[in-house]
DNA sequence: TGGATATGTCAATATAACTGACCTAAAAGA
DNA sequence: TCTTTTAGGTCAGTTATATTGACATATCCA
């Protein structure tokens, strides 16, 4: 076991390498689209989570994200103004916020996946299922899921 | 063919937030260590670089960061006043400047590599090795490697 | 009623990127 | 040789995203 090929550290230096360019290039797609909104990745992440999590408290999109209510205020913010989200008071208990998608960021939502939707896509298609499923795996792993 | 599970729009989003949740976690795991030296990210991924590929010059740094050549001079400049980098010459060609760690770059590779290692060795010494190959596939698929 | 929790906001600062303009030195080509 | 291109460096201003710290309000819970 202790001679494994991918467990050397240039081994690992490449795997840490390649999470960079593949996060760097699924995040790059859309960012025209955005541009055409005025928004930037953080928007993006934000519209992303709360598209996948609807109804979300204000403090679920924090840890999450893991970064600063202040932070996250900023691009919040943006979102209402221009429409895109919308917060309810929590029906149990009223000093939660919760934060849903209205009809303005659902359209953007869907334009955002569509662009970035495709490298991912392209990259399972020629991929056999076993692959998929393990990268899954190891993905899991990595963020101790 | 079709109906893969993994090739459905809910799936697909599923992996763009754990590709996310991938590049943070691995690139905040040595933050503390670069603090200490009054580096960020930018420089940890300089450092990187320049260890894996010695010698390359500036454009060929460029390419891999996909920067522009003001952001990367604020960042090399750092690193050279704190001796951790030093640029040559080019001899075939001299107006190319190729970039090597100096004794303290090195040992500053080492020790954020130690401290970023951690969590894929962990990862991958939990999953089986055909799990890690197809892993790697997958990602070189996604940035079309 | 008093303390803890969830959220919001103000202000200042840090980090990492950008655009645009301009400069030098060296190589390459007509 | 003269001109153009390439590689790199720099100045200045701006933007995007995050930080720390302080403080305010409303609501829940014991």
């Amino acid at each position: 076991m202790r001679d494994l090929l991918y467990l050397k550290d240039d081994q690992i230096k490449d795997f840490i390498e390649q999470i960079f360019y593949a996060y760097r290039e699924t995040y790059s797609d859309p960012k025209k689209i955005l541009k055409k909104y005025s928004f930037g990745t953080a928007h993006h992440r934000d519209i992303h989570l709360i598209e996948r999590h609807e109804g979300l408290t204000v403090s679920d999109l924090l840890n999450k994200l893991k970064i600063t209510k202040q932070s996250l205020n900023r691009v919040l913010r943006d979102l209402i103004n221009n429409k895109a989200i919308l917060l309810k008071k929590g029906e149990i208990d009223s000093r939660h916020r919760q934060i849903f998608l209205n009809e303005k960021g659902k359209k953007l939502s869907e334009e955002i996946f569509l662009e970035q939707k495709k490298r991912i896509y392209n990259a399972f298609k020629n991929s056999d299922s076993d692959s998929v499923i393990k990268f899954k795996n190891v993905l899991k792993k990595i963020i101790n899921e």
